[in-house]
DNA sequence: ATCATATTGTTCTCCTTGTCACAATATAAA
DNA sequence: TTTATATTGTGACAAGGAGAACAATATGAT
């Protein structure tokens, strides 16, 4: 199911692009070609979360974005913090990608005093006004991207604050305290994983790439 | 089966983890623990890759340690060329995570004079030099940090120069020439989805987290 | 108005992957 | 030495998701 919500936010960029070059409608093929995946997944996607198209003539764009809108309503209006500071930190706060559509970084923490710049956009803060500032924005999601052995407290100070969701960057598994999800990303995994694919004997068949 | 592959990637870390702590040996559910994932999987990964414990006393990390590397000895030995050095860019450049085990950065690459910088470790260089440092270092595998209308072309010029992996960090499905493998991260699905996993009602059964 | 056709919506099948269960077996204890 | 037990290794099972196929239907052509 994550996988579908997960697709919705690729089908969006794809729409925005096309609705932008002036196109109205697409096909399932043309949105699937666009965003990577098949048009059968794309017409499983749209059908589960009650997007409807036309018999013939495909899916209005307009009418796919604002649904698509709707279903990230509740979603994509919580606020985002970002924990740590460092080489990562710095450019996810900076991230043009998380201002798309909501889900904007509000501020950053590091423990690193040289870091501190509370006239940032987003301001970088010292951790000990944490609790005040998720408090104050009603933030609920946070990135972690701290060293890894500082994760995991990290991790619990946040859920004490009442943070439900964690993406984290830190190359540790950690244990997800009551009521948070914790998702990882683990860069190194994934250039290990593309550095696989690519030792493979050249012929061979590539059902697995994304 | 790329799974797997990369779960040899977090096993390796979690393992030198407990070995820097004067373990020797780790039963599969300790492993599990520590990495993220089931006992069942643990054991299943390692009889696949023909690494083998005891049946009483669990697994040896040295010679875990020793056959993982072993079955990543073709795929760490690749050099890594990072074209896009913005933000993100920069940040991977400098990302520790990718000096771990073989597969270090060699070179980064941008059109803004601005940004070149022979003397940094790795150096930014202008992408006119990157036929000229593919060949030299025989790097296969190349991370795409480019603005998401570069990202196309940039494949295709890097497909032609023999980079046979891609890690793709655009917003974009990018169509892989023949005999290339991209893997897309895609930070803002990844922020979305958990932002979606934190607006699920607080009791929800959560098979989906990672 | 009728017909041909493009395209959706949905069902069914297949495949992958993780989980379960249990037999095999090495170690430690008695 | 015998017995009890912890832990692997693997075979069977189940769930979930992707792909294929096809019926339903709206559009455009004649």
């Amino acid at each position: 199911m994550i996988d579908r919500i997960q697709r919705l936010t690729a089908y969006r960029r794809s729409l925005e692009r096309l609705k932008a070059a002036g196109i109205l409608r697409v096909t399932s093929g043309l949105l699937a070609e666009a965003s990577g995946t098949s048009a059968s997944v794309v017409r499983k996607d749209f059908s589960v979360f009650g997007l409807q198209g036309k018999r013939r003539g495909g899916y209005g764009i307009s009418e796919v974005l604002e649904g698509i809108s709707t279903i990230l309503e509740g979603v994509s209006r919580q606020g985002v913090v970002l924990v740590g500071c460092g080489n990562l930190g710095q450019a996810l706060l900076r991230y043009a990608g998380f201002s798309g559509d909501g889900l904007a970084i509000t501020a950053g923490f590091d423990t690193d005093p040289a870091r501190i710049n509370r006239r940032g956009k987003p301001p970088i803060l010292p951790p000990g006004e944490m609790s005040r500032v998720i408090s104050e924005t009603g933030a609920t999601i946070a990135i972690i991207a701290v060293p890894d052995f500082a994760a995991q407290e990290t991790l619990n100070r946040l859920a004490e604050l009442g943070i439900r969701g964690i993406l984290n960057f830190a190359p540790v598994h950690l244990h997800a305290p009551a009521g948070t999800h914790v998702r990882n990303v683990n860069l190194e995994m994934e250039l290990e994983g593309v550095a696989w694919l690519a030792s493979l004997p050249a012929g061979a068949p590539d059902k697995e790439d994304a």
